[in-house]
DNA sequence: CAGTGGTCTAGACCACACC
DNA sequence: GTGTGGTCTAGACCACTGT
């Protein structure tokens, strides 16, 4: 029996190749949207890669990148002397290093910010270690209530390195620090957080309307840039009974 | 001036060119070890990739191979024009799908896990809409106590298709669910997990030996095999004033 | 056994950053 | 300009899976 018996090709489609964006890409962005969308439903077992490739009028590396990019995706399975099958789409994406006012924009909320300080202070020992600088050296620190749709939701404060103390506080109350950080030509390229949780003190049951008592999210981040310098330390304090953490997750 | 002022070349080691591991993986984890451990200090600059490849015997695509692993990694830092940097290495790994049991062993504690209740139940509306199953068909169900150092963390329930309803208790109490799921053939493949924060009941707080109204970290986890198929869904509470996730991220 | 994906090679041309 | 990484090609051999 013929070895495309019950495998499929990729959904016919136009290879651009006067584009600058990729070909590998080109047909993975397209096999994606085929695989979420339904069009190739989930179990279905492609053609061999070389047949794609020949398929695509392409060569077999760049058709093997394709199909990495979809495995790294969680989209698709490949198992030598087996063949690629695609899996549920349920994995929506990594874990991405956004702000609340991204993840709060995204989700269709209206987050605003009230800026209720914003100056420099001295690092105590624990900024000074995030941040790594030296202890009772000056830092920018900013403290801003967010909240989404009128309601308070999160108490946040963060700690940057000095050269950002004359950020423009017009701005800051306006958009995500991220955001603002990106303007600033600062290049995100990784963090670490770490997500507990305690009862809220009286001052912050009262700032975000949350009960005595009120059990409350909380997160530390450090975000590093692309040269591995601190550019951000936050402690923030969220009301658990309107906000949570979704995390999708692949298995390495 | 010469194109190698001021970079460095991969650190001598022998390639084993008979081994079954990988020629770009005996790089990259050679390369990961000598940045981790600091021979090759942050912010050093590579040779070019060609140079590199030649310098090992290696060619570009295999060189390019076992570099784009450790930008993937976050240990490097790549730019056209530009050339290869070590980043500070900052980043242990990306988030993994493992289980608090394993979590704990690795971070030297001591797990020990109490097994209250272990049998089938009948689906409800939630357990079904995760599992995949139709509502009111039969499921295994688990009930646990985690301990560290002989004191309860975590109280644990977890649902799984009925195929597992014959696991064994007394290897329940003895591993993590994940391990023994792995001798099963479970092959885990991805999770979506939701974080939250909630006050204890007066039942929990007894049970976790905390004070009444404390605060409890919540986790509801799904995890899915490499057909797409849900093999597990587990509501966790932990007692937040001795446990905390930790999570590292890359920006994508 | 035949078929699959995994690895590796030796070239080529291009886009981008810096001088 | 020159040098860098990013992309692409056309082959080759190997390891694993199922029959």
């Amino acid at each position: 029996m013929p070895a495309s018996s019950g495998t499929v090709p990729v959904p016919p489609f136009t290879l651009d190749r006067s584009s600058p964006v990729p070909l590998y890409f080109q047909v993975a962005q397209h096999l994606e949207h085929a695989i979420i969308d339904g069009t190739i439903p989930p179990g279905t077992l492609f053609h061999n890669e070389i047949q794609l490739a020949d398929e695509l009028g392409l060569s077999r590396p760049t058709m093997r990148r394709a199909m990495q990019h979809l495995v790294d995706k969680g989209l698709i399975v490949r198992r030598r002397g087996i063949g690629t099958r695609v899996v549920q789409p349920k994995v929506r994406r990594q874990l991405e290093l956004t702000s609340l006012y991204e993840d709060l924009s995204a989700s269709g909320q209206k987050p605003t910010t009230e800026l209720l300080s914003f100056g420099t202070a001295e690092a105590d020992e624990d900024v000074a270690a995030r941040l790594g600088v030296t202890v009772g050296s000056l830092v920018a620190r900013l403290d801003r209530l967010r909240s989404a749709n009128e309601r308070p939701i999160a108490r946040m404060t963060n700690y940057l390195p000095e050269r950002f103390a004359d950020l423009d506080p017009d701005v800051l109350a306006d958009q995500g620090l991220y955001q603002v950080l990106r303007t600033r030509g600062v290049v995100l390229h990784s963090a670490t957080q770490t997500i507990g949780a305690r009862t809220a003190t009286a001052a912050e049951s009262r700032q975000l309307g949350e009960p005595r008592g009120a059990a409350l999210l909380t997160m530390q981040r450090t975000a590093y840039d692309d040269h591995g310098a601190a550019v951000e330390y936050g402690t923030h304090v969220y009301a658990a009974s309107r906000y949570s953490f979704e995390i999708d997750l692949l298995t390495p």
